[in-house]
DNA sequence: TCGTGACGTTACAGACCGGTAACACCCTAG
DNA sequence: CTAGGGTGTTACCGGTCTGTAACGTCACGA
């Protein structure tokens, strides 16, 4: 009973999980420490306590996403065991419910563009987390059995990347509606021409 | 001789010229009024003569932008007069010098991720220029003979956007450097399937 | 019981932000 | 010469931001 209390977690999980929701929400610039201690149900000096500034709470905070994010990739495993393919599918479905139900993007990329000093502490850790991100897509359509696993890989990327931004432009409704086709039309393009590879 | 000073264009000019190249290489929130008045060799108070709020600027500089990338699409058409797949390809390279040159997206998406209040003034404009872009390439793949243009067009679209995202999180060396490889391969795919549309 | 560490509260520093007021200046048109 | 519009200068307002100092509180463990 003593550690059941959801509602009361410790103050720096409160905070690292109230700061990726409203950075997710708000932006990175458009919201403050202060919005942040009070919305976790803290205040300021604790924050402090814990991260060492707003820099650093950022970079935990995307890297804690990442680690979420990761999850997901586990739970492609375990629902389609062994069969790499049917995993690759599940990766397009997630993408499109995010682009349905999120209207707001990656918080890598979004960080990307919010903190675009060159030597920002964030960077290094975002262009980190995204190319392991990328690996993960390309051993994933190596082991699909796809020959150019990298190319597919690098455009299923770019243009899940580019709906998730599209969504912000100009809604749900625009370019990325045709997410699901667009990937799908090009997995089934890639395995036709597996047999060259 | 009286208007041959380039160096001295009006005060509103410069101010508008400053702002744009600034937002687009430190980001909205990134850069202040005072920072771009000094840079523009004014001040605060012409500023605010020429322009509204900072709000204000802001969808004005967008809509700048958007005027000069509509003068690119006129410069495919003198140079490839009622060639419209030429004119596509020509697409495909600017698109591609752009990705290679310039380190920071588009300004109208960045802005988009920058200003997350879904009311933001701003938001409604960048809808507005994100979908005169997108009907202009529909428009383009449609003439140039390809059946499922609309789709070609998106696809295209979210590549493009993905992809300058993509260099802003992981740099040139990333998906992004295989941009004109997708593109082609879309076009002579897309065109394959012409007879049946 | 005592003390130790985590946490909360208040206040503040110093900087920056968007935006405005008041006034001086200069060039040009009449 | 004069009037006026566009511009530059200085100072300022109120607000917000990150980050810190000092102190109070409370629970738990030795």
């Amino acid at each position: 009973m003593e550690d059941g209390t959801v509602e009361r977690a410790r103050p720096r999980d409160r905070i690292l999980e109230t700061a990726q929701d409203m950075f997710h929400k708000h932006g990175i610039k458009g919201v403050g420490i202060d919005a942040i201690t009070e919305a976790a149900g803290t205040n300021k000096m604790t924050l402090y306590r814990h991260f060492d500034s707003k820099d650093d709470l950022i970079i935990q905070c995307l890297r804690a996403t990442a680690c979420k994010a990761g999850a997901m990739w586990e739970k492609f495993e375990t629902e389609h065991p062994g069969d790499k393919l049917a995993q690759l599918h599940a990766w397009v479905r997630v993408a499109a419910d995010m682009l349905r139900a999120d209207g707001r993007g990656c918080d890598m990329a979004n960080a990307a563009v919010e903190l675009s000093e060159t030597d920002h502490p964030a960077r290094r850790v975002i262009k980190e987390l995204k190319e392991a991100q990328r690996d993960r897509l390309v051993t994933l359509c190596r082991d699909a059995g796809i020959g150019q696993a990298e190319l597919l890989a690098d455009t299923l990327s770019l243009l899940l990347e580019g709906a998730r931004v599209s969504v912000q432009s100009v809604g749900t409704e625009g370019p990325s509606a045709q997410f699901v086709r667009m990937a799908e039309g090009l997995i089934v393009s890639f395995r036709g021409s597996t047999a060259s590879g």
